[in-house]
DNA sequence: TATTGTTATACTCTATAACTATA
DNA sequence: TATAGTTATAGAGTATAACAATA
């Protein structure tokens, strides 16, 4: 059952502290277990920064991807979360449901609709946006504005 | 209905190639983004190294956690993975039903299993381990010597 | 009382396949 | 024939709660 405010997403799994007194043998020397922990931190930071908002790092994709390319289908959507066409359709459901997207009939292909963020899609975002740098730059915080600029040019570099 | 070879595990979301012509707006300014999908690429890796051999991340780092910690109980697993109790039942389940390793009583402690790899188990981790290491390698080869030295010390003050 | 392991259950996420309507 | 969206279904993963045995 859960037990969290109405509407709220349930704990995640989120922080893994290190357990005093194990040793973690090969694991901290895999590059992809250190990533693995560093993205948890950041998803921790994430839910913290909107708590009590029912979003999720891929529905708050959506809305900026959506927001940053009005006109979008539902698949191009699927290709840049890299999920399925199903599961697009669920997180477009999920926004229209709550009046932040809409889709439209495109007048160019009678097969596909185009997304746009709604008015309180657009004002909704803004909201989230200034929520998410700022939960984003309190977990930076942790590097030194230099660290922070090397890291992000030798993650770009591994991720794309 | 699964597609893959027998045992083997379905097809990663993994590549979250860039969409040409798609703007990605804030996202690309935020560090938990970057962190995701570095992360993603550096599970792809993994995938890869470990193609047909039915493991996760979750079962390797589970296979590697008891074969550095002999003895371990369930509960200190399920603590290292950052999961409820249930969750290390069904790792320990399925790596106890391969063979991989064993519940043994804990004269200290009637309560609880001591958890220990099989020879079996500690031959599967070895060789697991030479393919993790060459696939997390060759992913790293993307960034030069000191760049990865650089990056782990970053990624050690984010994540623990 | 508290903790360990266990079981049962529910929920989320996602992939797959089949269907329709359009192209 | 190919593609966009939809629907239904199945599977993995994980959290929660309740329980028995032990501390």
């Amino acid at each position: 059952m859960r037990n969290g405010p109405p509407n709220a997403r349930s704990p995640r799994p989120g922080s893994i502290a290190r357990v005093a007194g194990l040793s973690y043998g090969d694991l901290d020397g895999i590059f992809g277990y250190a990533l693995r922990r560093a993205q948890l931190a950041g998803f921790e930071a994430f839910r913290r920064a909107t708590a009590r908002q029912d979003i999720t790092p891929a529905r708050y994709t959506a809305l900026v991807i959506v927001g940053a390319n009005p006109g979008l289908t539902q698949s191009a959507l699927g290709a840049a979360l890299g999920t399925a066409r199903s599961g697009a359709m669920m997180v477009v459901d999920w926004l229209e449901a709550r009046g932040l997207a809409e889709r439209r009939t495109l007048p160019q292909d009678g097969r596909a609709w185009g997304l746009y963020l709604t008015p309180q899609g657009e004002s909704r975002l803004r909201d989230l946006k200034r929520r998410v740098r700022a939960g984003d730059m309190q977990f930076a915080a942790r590097l030194t504005p230099g660290e922070r600029v090397t890291l992000k040019r030798l993650l770009d570099k591994l991720g794309g």
